[in-house]
RNA sequence: GGAGAGGUGCCGGAGUGGUUGAUCGGAGCGGUCUUGAAAACCGCAGGGCCUUCGCGCCCCGUGGGUUCGAAUCCCACCCUCUCCGCCA
């Protein structure tokens, strides 16, 4: 994951101000450009002696069919020719590779500059560009006077739908066990995303593998931006997926697209497994940050022209599963210091949770441009038989189901303890109401 | 896990040390012909690097090695296929 070292030589300025936006060291901006040009030097040499050595290469064969003694001494004298820039060109290279490994550092820590209409700051420059639906208060009138709603996982255990303790027994603290109506409610909103995702988006749905290899984790930087993050299986060198992003965006790693294939636009499925290093202590109660979760991921290939309205028509169609849902929600575009080192333009989707009081963030909806794709060299012919060009990458979740359930459950409570089904999951449910046990 | 075969360009498929970065076929693109299309014929046509644009350099699964020279030889690893074993 890198900016591009043509943009880096023709707008070093911009890239500079990026960096400092979204709070990076901008002296990296000059180091690179100056190992970019001590390494194009070498290359250049080291061209040079190559030629140098296939020409005297090509003399001795040429020598040797033309019936000069193959250990005679206008043939040695090619071969002391090639061996002689061999030796030169040992030592360039290796100056060379050791420049380039400085190089590819110093890029890999340039952070992907926001776009244009990004606020900048950090999170108190977050923007609310628009809020749906009903904030509803923890205070809550009923028939029977007025009552104050639950957190959900107090209505969680009321119903018995899910069990951490026993969670917490056959795998760890974290891990959630959905049961009953629960487990249904999971199953229910997986199929309710997918569905509405390729029957009414457009989407093809993807079912990925649950772990990916060293080569995909480090292809959507989750290597070595966020290794610790991740379980890792060392016995295989696998790695379990924090989001379908890693595999499903690695499809099309190293391909090229021919001119009609994009857009390319991908939902699918996966738990997601997080190790939620440093972040012991938060929310450690109910289902709000666990290690492993449900979610629906959107990942779409498009056009660089097209992306920047990809993304609003992405995060839109996130927005539409909350509202058929019936859950209060907003919309926040995130400024430079809190939308992440890769993003150019991220939208984050936060639920209103009226038991805990809360925003919860379901989704969010990033514009990568082409600083995933130039790692992963995914590309695209613009036109038949033109040169391949980057791709620009967008992903957005379709939705997180944890945190979703928690917000159904806490918008959805009624004083008797009963929970009202959302409309679109009671035909899977096979009923309207949850009652507690 | 055991045995065998193989990994070459968009696809198929040649090539086992010296203009082979790669024969050939198909698909693709451009053209001729045609009212149009098909067919036929001609031509173009892999990816990357360098502000030396050059009959320049690198790439034939990946990484090393041998050699004046490697797609071709050697070693390691990865992957695919077939058979056997095991198994949801």
């Amino acid at each position: 994951m890198s900016v591009g070292l043509q943009r880096l030589r023709e707008e070093p300025d911009l890239i500079r101000r990026g960096a400092l936006d979204k709070g990076e060291d901008a002296a990296l901006v000059d180091r690179a450009l100056e190992l970019d040009a001590r390494r194009r030097r070498l290359l250049g040499e080291a061209d040079g002696l190559k030629a140098e050595r296939n020409r005297a290469s090509k003399q001795v064969g040429d020598a040797i069919r033309g019936g000069a003694a193959p250990d005679g001494p206008r043939v040695a004298a090619f071969r002391a020719a090639s061996v002689a820039a061999g030796e030169r060109i040992a030592a360039l290279d290796a100056e060379a590779a050791a420049v380039e490994a400085e190089l590819e550092d110093a890029l890999l820590r340039i952070p992907n500059p926001a776009d244009p209409d990004v606020p900048v700051g950090d999170a108190d420059a977050n923007v609310v560009v628009r809020t749906w639906g009903d904030l509803l208060p923890r205070a809550g009138a009923g028939p029977d006077g007025p009552w104050e709603r639950k957190p959900h996982w107090d209505v969680a255990e009321a119903l018995g739908i899910i069990d951490l303790e026993r969670g917490a027994k056959v795998a760890g603290s974290g891990f959630p066990v959905y049961r009953g109506a629960g487990a249904a409610l999971q199953r229910a909103l997986i199929d309710f995303f997918l569905g509405v995702h390729t029957r009414e988006n457009g989407f093809t749905e993807i079912w990925p593998p649950a772990v990916v290899n060293a080569a995909s984790a480090r292809g959507t930087g989750q290597i070595p931006d966020k290794e610790d993050q991740m379980y890792v299986i060392t016995r295989d060198e696998l790695y379990l997926v924090p989001t379908a992003e890693v595999p499903v965006t690695n499809l099309h790693r190293d391909e090229i697209f021919e001119p009609d294939a994009l857009p390319v636009r991908y939902a699918a499925y996966t738990p997601c497994f997080r190790r939620e290093a440093g972040a012991a202590g938060k929310d450690t109660r109910g289902i709000l940050r666990v290690h492993q979760f449900d979610k629906v991921e959107m990942v779409l290939f498009e056009r660089p022209e097209a992306s920047g309205e990809a993304l609003e028509w992405m995060t839109g169609r996130a927005e539409d599963l909350l509202r058929r849902l019936g859950l209060a929600y907003r919309v926040l575009l995130m400024a430079t210091r809190d939308m992440g080192f890769v993003q150019a333009k991220k939208y984050d989707l936060e639920v209103w949770a009226p038991g805990v009081e809360r925003w919860l963030e379901v989704s969010s909806c990033s514009n990568f441009r082409d600083y995933q794709a130039r790692r992963m060299a995914i590309r695209y012919r613009p036109a038949p038989g033109a040169k391949p060009e980057l791709v620009h990458t967008l992903n957005g979740s379709g939705l997180a189901l944890a945190r979703v359930v928690a917000a159904i459950l806490e918008t959805y409570q009624r004083p008797d303890g009963s929970v009202v089904v959302p409309e679109p999951l009671r035909a899977t449910l096979g009923t309207d109401t949850l009652l507690p046990s």
